[in-house]
DNA sequence: ACTATTGATACCTTTTTGATATCATGCGTT
DNA sequence: AACGCATGATATCAAAAAGGTATCAATAGT
């Protein structure tokens, strides 16, 4: 079966015009050539596509079958064709994103939204980590972008703040500092405090530690859970207070009180992070929106 | 978009292979002419495929997208080869089969019922005409075959017949007649007859009349219908009798009695006829098996 | 630094494709 | 019946595409 694309073109063009000399004017060739391609055609596939008569042109029945299969021969090499060169530019592709709590909590959601708004070809398939698990993910490339607890610089990649979110505390209803429109971190003190467990929340842990060192006491764990919905529970179950972020305003379940913290500057900055890498255009363009949005913000 | 077949048989080879020269081999081809094929194809479509160092092959994401296409291209072609093959030898094909009522009551549902099973890519559409209708249908083509009453000669046709039935008459239960085992035509000469519609039954009156009136009569006609079981059920009424063929037995509802007609040597042809026609290889299949069932039989 | 491996390049040959001129056939018209 | 016109086929030559051989350049492993 030596035949090529050409051939199929001319076919089609022939098998439509019914016409040697019309398909070849419309394929801008001299009739001879297209005569001897569509017999070379034949040949090859060894079936009479063409009935000729000196007068005419007709499909045979095996013409027709064949016809309709370059047809979709014709469209599926233009399909292919067409997704390559949108692959290149990273108009179609797949990313995998990690997320932490506080990413799906805070920016994330309408970043993602916003990102397959404008880019309808590239599936996201985002993927919930700690930041340690999503570090180690963008190393080995099975993330593609992680969305973790900052700061974070590391050389080879690049990352961009989404979310910087002032500390919060969290009390149930009832509370006897839950009557204060906010608090200081030193009057925390002597609360008992449900956390995220040490393993998941490592980041989390040494943030607020750093800053309860500051404030002069280290912070009495009573209680840990798994995820915020898990600590905010417990939370209602008033088996302590926790620290949060402002995010948890969008979340936090009824029964609960959150207040600011006054005096305390910190804020817990929520950063996309990614490696470049030159074989996928599709992370190219997610950074770049990413950075598009930081910058224009 | 100047890239033939040959461009991405060489692209997939190198694609899976991720190795120039095994590709190479595996194509019956130098490496050097590989390389540049795929250099070309690359530059036809606008778009890197494959991301080469010195010292390995990698697909880049366009590359992987265009793999799947190239696939599925591939198979498109060698399917319509194939098809179109098949096609042409009448493997594969439809045909449009007319057929009166005393073919369907008759040997057509086994013959067709055969067919499909020894040629299965050919598929059937039985279309119900009376005989005249589908000498009609068989002049401009709209048939491929017609089952119609014999006899028929006509030059360019071919025919077969298929079915070669005795007369019968049909009595409703408690006619006078109906307690003989069998009777003669002239025993029918006063009876009222209920017959099919003269317009749709036209071969068969002629028939029926050439009969009576050797036998010496003109049958009465006191109803007509348009079909068997119309007849069928005026008969059950006991508004006359008729004269039918012996597929009748097949498909007489409760109520009627059929018997058969002495010294009636007389019977009624269903035949297969067609036009050749060299364009259509599933009607010259249909054809040959027609013709080989009914010499084997 | 040396070797082996790998893809790229240069140069030539073969195959494929196309253009021009011309032929053969059959239909419609005179 | 003869002629002309339209149509596809054939012959021949030229150009383009594709392939082969020899060789180069880069690099990983020793």
């Amino acid at each position: 079966m030596r035949f090529g694309i050409r051939h199929i073109r001319h076919f089609t063009a022939v098998a439509e015009e019914l016409h040697f000399r019309r398909a070849a004017e419309r394929l801008n060739m001299a009739q001879p050539a297209l005569s001897r391609s569509i017999k070379h055609l034949e040949g090859q596939i060894g079936v009479q596509l063409l009935e000729r008569t000196n007068r005419s042109v007709s499909l045979t029945k095996a013409g027709e079958v064949f016809l309709e299969g370059c047809h979709s021969m014709l469209a599926n090499m233009e399909g292919a064709v067409t997704q390559a060169r949108k692959a290149s530019i990273g108009e179609i592709g797949h990313l995998v994103i990690g997320y932490t709590d506080f990413a799906i909590s805070g920016a994330l959601p309408q970043i993602l939204q916003d990102f397959r708004q404008r880019y309808p070809g590239i599936t996201v398939e985002p993927i919930h980590h700690v930041t340690m698990r999503q570090l180690e993910g963008l190393e080995s490339e099975k993330l593609d972008f992680g969305f973790i607890t900052g700061p974070f610089d590391r050389p080879g990649y690049h990352g961009v703040v989404v979310q910087d979110d002032a500390y919060v505390v969290i009390f149930y209803e009832g509370h006897p500092l839950a009557k204060k429109k906010s608090v200081t971190l030193s009057e925390l003190a002597d609360e008992p405090f449900v956390l995220g467990s040490p393993n998941d929340w490592q980041h989390f842990h040494d943030h607020l530690n750093r800053h309860c060192r500051a404030a002069g006491f280290v912070p009495k764990m009573v209680q840990q859970a798994y995820n915020s919905e898990g600590i905010f529970g417990l939370i209602a179950c008033e088996m302590g207070i926790t620290v949060h972020t402002e995010c948890a305003y969008n979340y936090v379940r009824k029964g609960l009180v959150v207040r600011p913290i006054r005096g305390l500057d910190e804020t817990l900055k929520t950063m996309a992070v990614w490696k470049d890498n030159e074989r996928s255009p599709a992370r190219r363009v997610f950074a770049d929106f990413l950075l598009e949005q930081a910058g224009g913000s």
